[in-house]
DNA sequence: CCTACCGATCGGTAGG
DNA sequence: CCTACCGATCGGTAGG
């Protein structure tokens, strides 16, 4: 990946994160990073490559920051808590991106909407598992773990709607109110202790 | 307004919420309804206009659902979970057009978008307010009512996305376990008991 | 990486 | 409400 290639995909994706994929022309795109409109194809085969890389680059992020947490050690309220650090951390650090891998994967082909859509299913799946082991071994107090995972994830989600990165609260402050909502809302009976060497929560961890 | 035109924005809804509104064209509406593309003009003035009707339309519902609760008697954890209610079921019953306010509204024009930014800080301020109001009077237990307010509102906004009339669960038992999740996630010691004649939950008002 | 261009489609209008 | 059209812009390409 060149650095052209990066530029080009960052301006991308503020765009497509400002107004959307189909609001967005490789004419605006080309303008951020001092091109001509068709100067753009020296670079990038089409309007939808652009977006699938960002897209998919993305879902390797959340998928890579949460997946060994979500199969690490550690109680179910640990890991969940962990987990939701480390989405809030992959938001945060870039928003864009996040953006529009969460809401503008739908404007993809069909055959990369198809993946995109079981990688988005596998992800919400690290966090369906965890919540049902932790309602399970009585952890949690949770009637329906995919409403209680729909819930959360959006919630989650919705960050990448109103973060602002030069807001009142950091990356850090974020992860520690969501965890605490997510595991009260989750009727967890307090965050369990941490034990010595196993500690994934998120202060600790990054 | 006419049948046509209710037609009109049905199919706009539904076009706008699937596609977003760059990503939908005045001729997609058109053969939704059995026009040709240049007919829709004898019954909008714009595409822009569209949008609002939706936009506003629904803005209006949300607040005229929530205000009175909001406003009304009750301890705040009664209320809240009374504003959830409402607000699941109006996007239970106009998911599209629900969706599209939620999502759509940043492509009106300057003016419009003002306004839909005001009103929905407004709406989020409703929420804001009885959450500020339950932390102060030592029912939640919320320290951030702001964050906790964000956290809410998208996890609830996040249903337009995930709802499908003929899924697993109705409007009700949405409502049920969202209302759950709110309240615990704010640290509402339980849900407070409805003193009789002031009962404003979902179950027993709708 | 630019200039110049391609056909297709866009939102919207005229005239009936 | 249709036919026929408007100028503008779209994603993308040819040739250098």
């Amino acid at each position: 990946m060149t650095v052209r290639r990066r530029q080009i995909e960052d301006a991308a994706s503020a765009l497509f994160g400002a107004r959307g994929f189909a609001g967005t022309s490789v004419r605006d795109i080309a303008r951020l990073v001092d091109l001509q409109g068709g100067s753009l194809y020296a670079h990038v085969t089409s309007k939808e490559d652009v977006l699938w890389s960002i897209v998919d680059g993305a879902a390797r992020r959340f998928r890579a920051a949460a997946e060994p947490v979500a199969r690490g050690p550690g109680s179910a309220a640990e890991r969940l808590a962990a987990m939701v650090a480390t989405h809030v951390d992959v938001v945060t650090r870039s928003r864009d991106r996040a953006s529009v891998f969460l809401f503008q994967w739908r404007f993809l082909g069909p055959e990369r909407l198809a993946a995109v859509a079981a990688a988005r299913d596998a992800y919400e799946g690290l966090f369906r598992e965890v919540i049902a082991a932790g309602a399970a071994a009585g952890e949690f107090d949770v009637d329906d773990p995919a409403v209680a995972t729909a819930f959360v994830l959006s919630a989650l989600n919705g960050l990448a709607h109103w973060y602002r990165p030069d807001g009142r609260l950091g990356t850090a402050e974020i992860a520690e109110r969501f965890s605490a909502l997510v595991l009260h809302g989750l009727g967890a009976a307090r965050p369990a202790p941490a034990r010595p060497g196993t500690d994934h929560r998120a202060r600790s961890s990054r």
